[in-house]
DNA sequence: TGGTTCACTGACCAGCCGTTCAGTGAGCTG
DNA sequence: CAGCTCACTGAACGGCTGGTCAGTGAACCA
């Protein structure tokens, strides 16, 4: 009975998830910029020079680092998005998947407000360019079910992709600041508070 | 008859800001952490040191280059939630004037981006902490007139703070959006588009 | 058991960039 | 015009950090 992967395949699996988990709570603590390759070393447990045999460089390490936890959110979301639910039903939880994902990696935030959006543009950055990546994926994604909607007229009439924008970024704020209060208030109503609003905003007008 | 003004005070007036403007547009292109100070001096036409005459240091400089566009910001802002106007017709116009003020200063949204929120605790970064100023002190300006309009019940009632939050990213997420696309659709159009989700969004239910 | 491999280590290097400060010269003053 | 002032300059400095590579020793092999 051969083992699906080699011992070697799984340790070297193993460093590479240790070394990303360790970058990320460094970049929770420190913030992008401040995050040096020592210190990441040091939270692994491992020494500077080993990051160096799995990432070519600091920022193919952060880079990769923060496409394995975006892919995690966008897994959850579209798993939402994909069920066949009722249209307020998905922005409903959507809403509550991207919570719950900012719950589980409360660390993981600081990073995302920072990658968000390009730092500059890509000619001559100090650090080579590091990716703002499937935003723009993601609002396409939520633009095209709201258009579903539209041509169903369960709601009205506007350019999808700019409410997507509105609705992602609105609730992203507004989750983002319910984890800096450090208090915990009721998952739920935060969700009909958000959802609420959307689904109002966007209702047909009589 | 005096001048209110030395002079010099005018000179260093200029320098000041010829220098801040500079900064502006250096971080502008390259971000904000690959903006050096030799850049900025080349920028403004001075020699590196010169720089540290007007500014402590390269944080402050910052500091203050950020403040300054702030306060421009701000103004515009406060001078139509201050004005005695129907309570829609505010939501319309801080948009509105959000609008604007990206408008003219295009190059100055990298920097908002990179600086509406911290990067990290206060110990220890490797830059001093660059602050996060007034977006807390916005938000909360913004959450008094919701709450005003709450208490005459013209809109339902909901935690205002975060309400005011939602519609502040959410407006500024399609604000810089529209920035991005270099296309100029009319601006009318997307101040209604976010206006109205807002405004039925947070409608008395029937 | 002696030999070989190779993941790992961490001292070291090179370059970058913020900051300093001795020097310069334009402009004012007496 | 001599002397002084002081805003301004930019070469030099020092600290820091990303990246390298010769060395180490545990694990495996014959």
């Amino acid at each position: 009975m051969l083992p699906l992967r080699s011992k070697e395949e799984v340790v070297q699996e193993f460093r590479i998830q240790s070394i990303q988990d360790a970058t990320m709570r460094v970049i929770a603590r420190k913030g992008m910029a401040a995050a040096t390759v020592q210190e990441i070393a040091d939270e692994a447990g491992v020494a500077k020079g080993t990051i160096y045999l799995y990432f070519r460089d600091r920022d193919e390490l952060i880079e990769k680092t923060f496409e394995g936890a975006m892919a995690q959110l966008m897994a959850r979301v579209d798993a939402v998005l994909d069920q066949d639910l009722p249209f307020d039903q998905k922005i409903r939880e959507t809403i509550a998947a991207k919570l719950a994902f900012f719950s589980d990696n409360r660390e993981f935030f600081r990073l995302y407000l920072t990658l968000r959006m390009p730092e500059g543009p890509a000619s001559r950055q100090r650090r080579k360019q590091t990716c703002h990546p499937q935003y723009r994926a993601r609002a396409k994604k939520l633009a095209g079910v709201l258009k579903q909607a539209m041509d169903r007229g369960e709601i009205r009439e506007v350019d999808p992709y700019r409410l997507a924008l509105f609705i992602m970024e609105g609730s992203t704020a507004v989750i983002l600041e319910r984890l800096t209060e450090d208090s915990s208030p009721a998952d739920a109503a935060d969700v009909e508070l958000m959802a609420g609003l959307v689904l109002d905003g966007i209702r047909k007008r009589e």
